[in-house]
DNA sequence: TTGTACGACTTACGACGTAAGGGCGGCTAC
DNA sequence: GTAGCCGCCCTTACGTCGTAAGTCGTACAA
């Protein structure tokens, strides 16, 4: 329509699975997961709704290639990094690896939501797995602690977690409305927390507490874990 | 409608949040999450959709109310567990609550994915975490310790982790179309890893992997983690 | 007896995913 | 050349969803 209205212009570049992928994670970078419908996508991409089916069988296989998209550029940045190699080693090397699948992560802060839904699992993503993998094998891992230690891993392993509760909803319902001592007598421990933490680090730009150093903590907690059993078994 | 066809027959129990929010549990636990919607949420109360808005405010709201009922379920099977009391029997105590709270949720195992998707936190919700840390302090943690030790937790604090990927699916693909010595070329480590396992324990009940050892040891290694840091600190 | 407010129902709207089929432009076969 | 085909995109339409707006019966207070 658009095209035919102003002859002359671009001569339309055609769709293909491949665009369609990228403008959707493009929508979603915007407007959040949410706003990923298929007539926005279509609307993004100059094209009505049904044109995509051409190129994409439904939404489910949308989100797919989506997640796809996003675990090929985390592999893009990760086979970037200069890995000191094997031995004892192995821990720096996947922790280095694990933190930049995260930044990429950071980009795209919608995606964890995405990929938990998942269950078709992307070749992208089992090529992230499968490099991982044999960090730890190069590292003096069996297989069976390997394994162990994706599932000891689970999402961390590739870059994030899902935080079930937010301390800052919490306080700051207590903060409206709720009286404080009232939120004591009901949570003592969780008020005490959050009392201290907040004396302790009054300032912090990121919040009462750092999403970040709390993934590296929790993360060198499971990577110390495995290393240990790895020195004894 | 059917109360009017029917005189005399029940005299038609009033609806309520609490009738509402039981009701969206057990619809979701026969048909899964996806099944839950406010028209047939509804008409499993025998009433219309449009009645269920004046005890609930919207579909959001049903949500957040299912994960306060299933939270409330967990308290009510974890305040029952005989506490063998602080010191260093916090692992032990800490331990049994998490798989406690794992039990319930294995009874509704839609239930995790909403928990993800809430970011108010439920009172129940609220509850559980404070007596975890109660627990925690009784064992000698600081706060400061106890709330690293909650984010390095995560969900599993509540009894679930989400498995980003299921080596069966991608085994079932390379049994069905896709060559084995293919996939081995591809992913070598993983195909190595899936062979020894699978040989290694060829006629688990559970599958392949068993998902709550699995879980088991990715906790004691998180439990033994803080301890270490416990006792030192 | 007459409001009045609660608690349900009816109707309707816009957005969503997608099934079905129409049409255009460029290829290939003659 | 031109007839036919097919790859690619569009139009139309359907069923389902969440929910805004308005209606109605019933119970209780004045």
């Amino acid at each position: 329509m658009a095209s035919q209205a102003e002859p002359g212009t671009e001569p339309r570049i055609p769709l293909s699975r491949e665009r369609v992928l990228r403008a959707a994670v493009s929508v979603a970078d915007s407007g959040g997961i949410e706003s990923l419908t298929m007539r926005r996508l279509a609307e993004h991409l100059g094209a009505e709704a049904m044109s995509l089916y051409y190129h994409v069988a439904n939404k489910e296989d949308v989100l797919d290639g989506v997640v796809d998209v996003i675990a090929t550029e985390i592999n893009e940045v990760v086979d970037r990094i200069d890995v000191p190699a094997g031995g004892a080693d192995w821990k720096k090397a996947v922790r280095q690896r694990i933190l930049s699948a995260r930044e990429v992560l950071l980009r795209h802060s919608w995606a964890p939501g995405v990929f938990e839904t998942r269950t078709n699992t992307s070749p992208a993503v089992l090529r992230y797995y499968d490099a991982l993998l044999g960090m730890m094998r190069a590292g003096g891992f069996s297989y069976d602690l390997a394994h162990h230690a994706l599932h000891a891993l689970g999402s961390r392993a590739l870059g994030f977690t899902q935080e079930l509760f937010d301390p800052n909803s919490g306080a700051g319902a207590a903060d409206q409305g709720a009286d404080l001592a009232e939120m004591a007598g009901q949570f003592p421990h969780l008020v005490g927390m959050l009392a201290e933490i907040a004396h302790d680090d009054p300032d912090s730009t990121l919040g009462w507490c750092d999403d970040q150093s709390e993934f590296e903590f929790g993360l060198d907690l499971i990577l110390d874990g495995l290393d240990r059993i790895r020195e004894r078994g």
